[in-house]
DNA sequence: GGATTTTGAGTAAACGTTTACGCACTTCGT
DNA sequence: ACGAAGTGCGTAAACGTTTACTCAAAATCC
């Protein structure tokens, strides 16, 4: 069996609870027998019993990480991002794949939530309201990343409104009049609704009477891009495309590829994420990239602050990414 | 704070140990007993407090799990996997990722030892001894997913020196006699030495005499794909290329496109993976898919099982996925 | 119906750590 | 040199759960 406090204690000839206080740097104790005993830890293997200290100080320092399993190629950088603070501040991440079953989620998040958990985090997952009723019972604090949700829980993301206006002006000052949204027709999304108005208002900012039609594609889905073309018809009536996710951009790519629709010659395409798959393609897309790290770090220092208060939205940056997907006309 | 078994105890007028026989459903307590127990335990929001359950009961349902921040697009799978099984059958995951600075590394590997941990299982990493030393001190087991080690580490895997007969074979019968092996030039590692010796056999098998040169790149990485044609240069000595990963791959096919080498008329690619990213590409990749998701359940099974004896190797499944890169000559 | 087994549930100790409290001893100020 | 303040450390309780041990009551057997 592992070593315990009391193991080191015994060997220094001190009691256990100085060996605490030394190991937590904690109250009083004098320089010389805390090297003594740090050294000995060290020596003989010591690794604190997390679940003991866990028990013993009622706060636990566990944050629970809640990740849908439809795979979204940016949830790895905000974890990383998590992991990266976390561990600077003392943080443990335990982090959860969620299942699409309803049923396997609630049992999911009620094991979860058998940790005594600092607060619980949201990777862009939309919960069902059986799953967040779950969660809003106990009596943690709850955030959600890339995702803005209705319902007070406190966000961190980019500000879709705003990404959008960065868009359509680049767009528009490289000449084009015509531009589609593709994959944030969702009305039941926030973040999906977000980007919608910024896309109408900033279309009208220009001038340009906003056109229903062009507003296509429910999921942010490779499958919604590849679809895209084949939906609208050749010739296209836009001359530029933002594709709500680099995957939906690379779907667009692949089916004017396949129906000779050049890009950009013929068709522009910008894509909302800018992860390094947007370097991957011929021509590499053009993009606004979102700090996922930037998220992933805030909300741990956000829930380290305490400064979790409902309501409350937190924008990160967004830079735009030029590629070789959109053309000056 | 929170309900314990103490407030449920104290409601249904019996012991908190009748209460924990019950909801752990160990020992012996009467039908109708439980089935109040269980109503108030749900009533009144009850969850177990799992660090007091941990101490209690010495062994813990942790398994720790160490993946590399240098992304590996299959990583998730696998943990997919794991997660899934780990579910089943009531076991954590706790999953950290690992920095490039080994003193990161030990850092982060050492708070990770500070829970009472059932295994540790490495995501296809390839640990400085350093921290290798840190993991094999602490009396935790291991595991290695996705790499073999030379050093007695138990490891599911798949058969990297059949699958390269499996590749190989079939560009043979495709009429390929030139093909070069990119991606897995690195002596030190026992994967790529595994892959280029059935490279190399396979061939033979075929009375293919092996030439040095067209085994070439380190790392498995986009950017040795990238560079690849222009190792080579056009004409290429080859008619077929194996990448050692998809983004190998996706490398091979970009630094072709580049070059004017057309694919796969002029060049053949065929890459080892098999994730997604081989459908998101124009023409999509030929490869070699591996069972990432079976990796992660075996190894939750096989700890589960405590059937892990040093030096085990298993594999897990392959199966060929023709796409659009691999021509018949 | 008496002896024996089975059942349901309580008691108390244990897991390893933290921490409030208290005590003896040192240091310091005057 | 005497009281006050400070320092180092030990004692013991607490955190919530599990489990070996008991024991009384109920069920079973012949």
């Amino acid at each position: 069996m592992a070593i315990t406090i009391k193991d080191i204690a015994n060997r220094a000839g001190i009691s256990a609870a100085s060996v605490s206080r030394i190991l937590t740097n904690r109250g009083r104790f004098s320089a010389a027998t805390a090297q003594r005993v740090r050294q000995l830890a060290e020596e003989m293997g010591y690794y604190k019993n997390q679940s003991a200290a866990d028990l013993s100080q009622k706060a636990s320092r566990v944050i629970g990480v809640l990740v849908p399993t439809t795979h979204t190629n940016f949830a790895d950088e905000i974890i990383k991002g998590m992991q990266r603070q976390a561990f600077e501040l003392g943080f443990e991440l335990l982090i959860v794949f969620l299942e699409d079953d309803v049923q396997h989620q609630i049992k999911t998040v009620k094991s979860l939530l058998s940790r005594q958990l600092l607060a619980v985090v949201m990777l862009a997952v939309d919960l069902e309201t059986a799953v967040f009723d779950v969660l809003t019972a106990a009596d943690t604090h709850l955030l959600s990343i890339s995702n803005q949700l209705n319902n007070g829980i406190p966000s961190i993301s980019s500000d879709n409104y705003a990404m959008m206006h960065t868009i359509v002006d680049y767009l528009y000052d490289q000449g084009h009049r015509q531009v589609a949204l593709i994959g944030a027709a969702d009305p039941d999304s926030v973040v999906a609704t977000l980007r919608r108005q910024g896309f109408i208002d900033a279309l009208a900012k220009h001038g340009i009477r906003y056109n229903p039609a062009l507003i296509w594609g429910i999921d942010n889905a490779y499958k919604t891009g590849l679809e895209t073309i084949q939906n609208f018809g050749v010739p296209l009536p836009f001359t530029a495309v933002i594709g709500s996710a680099d995957i939906v951009g690379i779907g667009i790519l692949n089916a004017a590829k396949d129906a000779g629709v050049a890009v950009p010659d013929d068709l522009s395409i910008i894509t909302v994420d800018g992860t390094n798959l947007t370097q991957i393609t011929r021509p590499r897309l053009t993009a606004v990239q979102q700090d996922f790290a930037q998220m992933g770090e805030l909300a741990i220092t956000t829930i380290a602050n305490q400064t979790l208060s409902p309501n409350t939205i937190i924008f990160t940056d967004v830079e735009m990414r030029p590629g070789d997907t959109v053309a000056s006309l």
